[in-house]
DNA sequence: TGAAAACCTTGAAGCAGGTACAAAGTCAAG
DNA sequence: CTTGACTTTGTACCTGCTTCAAGGTTTTCA
């Protein structure tokens, strides 16, 4: 099949699916007489654990890494079991991070109630008080998933 | 004072702070004979205002729109209080989304708890049967904040 | 048959929110 | 007067894509 079916299939954009054989995620597909890129079934179910692994948030890097063991069928699978470990870290310290916003995020918000002045308004006034800690440990990472303004 | 004193002060990279001087979140700073940036007591307030909306999560945009409002004081802050709801629409939105990824990692782990053949390894298994359900809404959105490889 | 539409190709640029250089200029202390 | 700490501008890089632009190929249908 072509990308574009190949994209149809697993609901991936065709440019995501040159994007990741471009960082070697996918191997580079074999081409027809037009150039066109050419699938199978085994392209098939590597995108879609690519893209299930996504949408558990991985990395690309955690995925290549486990992509790698796979490949590998002989070798020990502790390696991913590891990995998934160490994404569920990275996913309850977010969590922690976000209930701990929401909190103050809230807590913000009782303090004006009522439409009035801006230059008298409680929440401007709150939010050049000083944190009660850092909520977020840093400006957190380039490049990752947030509580920014949704997708599209 | 100069930008480093400012940085100290602020808990701020000096690229940050021109960054958000180039981004106009602060307002260009005047300069010294050798052409250093110079800041005051009101500088120093308004990027403590951007910090502390950044480790709130908001985005620049967000960001910028209070700025205006705190910049007009006579005009009504009505605008700050449905910017600060619907971010706290976002973050619920978020935490929804991490908690159903945590419960399908927690599950996913379930099925490899002895080391073996990778070719066996039931997570990679489990890797490669669908989502029960989209985890995470699409593909979600180019440049925020996740679970990812976290900081550094 | 031939032209239009629908597909495919590569490459480069853009998004957020910065970080990380490099090459050069400025200033204080020793 | 030189060393070192600081600053300046500018550019490129990070993630995980998305969106072009400018062309090549294949399919469709009149």
């Amino acid at each position: 099949m072509k990308i574009g079916e190949l994209a149809q299939r697993t609901g991936t954009a065709t440019e995501t699916i040159r994007f990741y054989e471009r960082e070697g995620l996918l191997p580079p597909a074999p081409r027809s007489g037009g150039n066109y890129r050419l699938y199978g079934a085994a392209h098939q179910e590597r995108l879609l654990l690519i893209r299930r692994c996504r949408s558990l948030d991985m990395s690309l890097d955690e995925i290549k890494a486990l992509l790698a063991v796979r490949d590998a069928p002989e070798a020990s699978c502790e390696a991913v079991n590891a990995l998934l470990t160490q994404h569920l870290g990275h996913v309850a310290e977010r969590l922690a991070e976000l209930t701990a916003l929401q909190a103050e995020l809230l807590a913000l918000r009782e303090r004006c109630t009522v439409p009035q002045r801006a230059g008298d308004c409680g929440i401007l006034e709150g939010l050049g008080q000083a944190s009660p800690g850092p909520v977020l440990r840093a400006p957190y990472r380039a490049g990752s998933h947030g509580a920014g303004k949704g997708p599209r």
